[in-house]
DNA sequence: ATGGCCAATATGATTGGA
């Protein structure tokens, strides 16, 4: 089973790239970021054509997150808890029911948290905790759990060309990667990092001052998987190339490959 | 990490993104 996580910068200007890319990689479970429409404009019709059940969290103008499934969702919950005043279309979780057993997967949007020292920091901090404190709640239930998305960290130096740009970045501050590694130590893996030590695996590229072409990119589109859901996992893949098709999001779609469970 | 972009909005200037 397949399991992909993309931001795509807007559905409507990215439908005929977003279908052209499942055709080629087949996922069976999509979380999609930055939809950026209310739920009646999202492209529904177009997915279930391809197969996909469609859950949508969307709203005007910004943020929004949906999930793909060829599996029937079972429930939907959309919305992070914790702050009834948190109006941003942000995070949304299934539950489905697939061959080899239920499957727990939420598409995260984390907020990017720039400048820092603004309420749009305390924000992104507050969301943080927020969101361990959901994990935590998850993973007490030892289900097979995927937390995947844009989560606006990069967690290391390793995860950037050019880290020293980005030290005084609401994504690199000590105290966003000291919330990201206080969500990590509950027991969560980093699918790529469990799979790979290399440099140069990057998710977005800023469509500025030639980014791409310069290759000055970072990683911070990533699947968190429980202990249930790491011990299934296979391979894992960033499919790069689709940041060089015609009119391209900034980031790339990540999937991973997850086995049936051992007896 | 800003020289250079992109998307949404009753739209031609502003806001947000990362």
């Amino acid at each position: 089973m397949r399991i992909a996580t993309w931001n795509v910068n807007s559905i409507k200007q990215r439908i005929d790239s977003a279908l052209a890319w499942l055709k080629e990689r087949q996922p069976d479970i999509v979380c999609l970021q930055e939809t950026k429409c209310v739920d009646d404009a999202f492209p529904r019709l177009e997915f279930e054509s391809a197969g996909y059940n469609v859950a949508v969290h969307g709203q005007k103008t910004f943020n929004g997150v949906a999930l793909l499934s060829k599996f029937p969702f079972d429930e939907v919950n959309s919305g992070l808890p914790g702050d009834d005043r948190d109006d941003h279309a942000r995070f949304i979780e299934g539950v489905m029911s697939t061959k080899d057993g239920a499957l727990r997967v939420a598409s995260i949007y984390l907020p990017n948290g720039n400048p820092p020292a603004t309420e749009k920091y305390t924000y992104k901090i507050g969301w943080m905790k927020r969101l361990s404190a959901y994990a935590r709640a998850r993973l007490a239930l030892e289900e097979p759990l995927i937390m995947a998305g844009d989560y606006n960290v990069i967690p290391t130096t390793a995860d950037a060309r050019n880290p020293q740009a980005w030290v005084n970045d609401a994504l690199f501050l000590p105290q966003t990667r000291d919330e990201f590694r206080a969500l990590m130590n509950l027991g969560l893996t980093d699918a790529v990092r469990a799979t790979s030590d290399e440099p140069g695996l990057y998710t977005f590229w800023d469509y500025q001052a030639g980014a791409w072409q310069k290759n000055n990119g970072i990683r911070i589109d990533h699947l968190l998987l429980s202990p249930l859901a790491a011990d299934r996992l296979g391979d894992v893949g960033i499919d790069k190339h689709v940041r060089s098709w015609e009119k391209p999001s900034d980031h790339v779609p990540v999937w991973i490959d997850l086995d049936v469970a051992a007896k």
